[in-house]
DNA sequence: TTGATATATAGCTGAATGGCTATGAATTTG
DNA sequence: CAAATTCATAGCCATTCAGCTATATATCAA
């Protein structure tokens, strides 16, 4: 099974497609044709990116005429957070462990 | 220029490769023989795998007769997550001012 | 209506990559 | 030494995918 997850991280993975997405939590909502201007690609491959992210639930649209609005969806990032610090989690417990078991040889 | 983020995001993007950084975060050192069993892909995938988690910082390795112990490097997630928080960190930014620019109609 | 603008889609291509098997290199065992 | 074990590397193949151009679609302007 495909997790959320790992469509997070697949999406976030690629280095222009995550620059839009830090564009968008840095500026806020923005059209793909501002988007495009300093993306370093072409306007159809900034799209293709954000539908990408859409996909991943990372950024919604809203259509306003001829113009499609972006903006980030920060609730998506939780489950990459989540993760992370589940993982140094795990290294915590144990660290305490071997306190633990450090303070009893002390005794 | 390509960032360690980059390599991070990169290298953790693969289900495949992850699953094996998770189980070293869980379970603490490891052979490669040991990660190979229940990995589902070969033994020299797994190798390589490794390899890349490596690279990016992310396990260290340790030689021992014919046997190579692998550990996760929890260390190494800290640009991840500084990333995500930083990220949502926007938000709450313009949040707050929200707040503020509503506190000010208010009055 | 005609043309211009904004975005999405289609189709292509080259590069990257995850998987495999075969094999090399190093170490332990008999 | 010879065989077995453990892991890494080499080489191959199929797939994925990020980029491109061309074009369709939709909206606004004249």
């Amino acid at each position: 099974m495909a997790t959320a997850r790992d469509e997070i991280f697949r999406t976030l993975a690629d280095p222009t497609r995550r620059a839009i997405f830090e564009r968008l939590c840095r500026e806020g909502e923005r059209t793909v044709g501002v988007l495009t201007a300093g993306a370093g690609v072409s306007q159809p491959v900034v799209s293709k990116h954000l539908a990408s992210l859409k996909r991943a639930g990372l950024v919604r649209d809203r259509h306003e005429g001829r113009q499609t609005h972006y903006s980030a969806d920060y609730a998506a990032l939780a489950p990459l957070i989540d993760w992370a610090q589940e993982m140094t989690g795990f290294w915590e417990k144990k660290f305490d462990a071997l306190e633990d078991l450090l303070n009893r040889m002390d005794q």
